[in-house]
DNA sequence: GTTAGGATGATCT
DNA sequence: GATCATCCTAACA
């Protein structure tokens, strides 16, 4: 069987890039999710590149620890952390081995499974609620550490529980870019955050709003 | 429609 | 002990 052109699996090279180059590349692309229960196929709407060892906003800035060991590997696997006490966020590794730099999967749409995502995600009312951030895409296609380094360009498309197809790119003029997510300092001053203009499935933007730490 | 606050634990200083 | 690339609910306009 022939594949169709938009099913072809995004091969290694395609993560073996600037990171800033990948990013923007992912969107519209399908992140295809197999399980024992099923296939789930998202189209990434929105995603945030993290930039190297200098980037303050990055796991990686700090040196390589045991949590963030997959950044420095080879690209095109996964880097899946634990936050905020209950959420996991999905990575992608970019760049040459050595340089540890990611993409964070921040939002996108279900186009196939969403049943079975619906079971993973306990709260959702809408369609478009099902992946809409970070920690929801990631529970919505249960994910946790478990998946942490799996290959996303395996040799053996049927061993691996990720795949990336070509999907169908957007027109280069509505994607829009802007500051990221939750990251405040210098790291705020590159507009690092890539999405899809208007499309339902984009989380809402929330500043970077630092902690009150004042308890009169 | 918006916003404030709580939940919760690994990681790093 | 502070931080954290978050989400959900309740309360209010």
């Amino acid at each position: 069987m022939i594949p169709a052109p938009d099913s072809t699996p995004l091969p290694r090279v395609f993560f073996d890039r600037p990171v800033l180059e990948v990013a923007p590349d992912l969107l519209g692309r399908t992140l295809l999710r197999s399980t024992d229960d099923g296939v789930i196929a998202l189209r990434l709407t929105e995603v945030e590149a993290y930039a190297g060892p200098d980037d303050p906003g990055s796991h990686a800035f700090r040196g390589r620890s045991d949590r963030n060991a997959v950044m420095f590997g080879p690209p095109g696997h996964t880097y899946v952390y634990f936050t905020y006490g209950m959420w996991h966020c999905l990575n992608l590794v970019c760049g040459p081995e050595g340089d540890p730099s990611g993409v964070l999967l921040r939002a996108g749409e279900i186009t196939e499974g969403a049943d079975l995502a619906r079971k993973h995600r306990l709260t959702s009312r809408r369609p478009h609620d099902l992946a809409q951030g970070p920690a929801r895409l990631a529970t919505a296609l249960d994910v946790d550490r478990a998946l942490n380094g799996a290959d996303v360009c395996g040799a053996d498309p049927a061993a691996s529980p990720f795949r990336i197809l070509t999907g169908t790119p957007p027109a280069p003029a509505t994607i829009r870019t802007g500051p990221r997510t939750g990251v405040g300092g210098d790291g705020a001053a590159h507009p690092w955050r890539y999405w899809i203009d208007g499309d339902p499935t984009v989380s809402p933007y929330r500043a970077h709003a630092p902690r009150r730490r004042d308890k009169q």
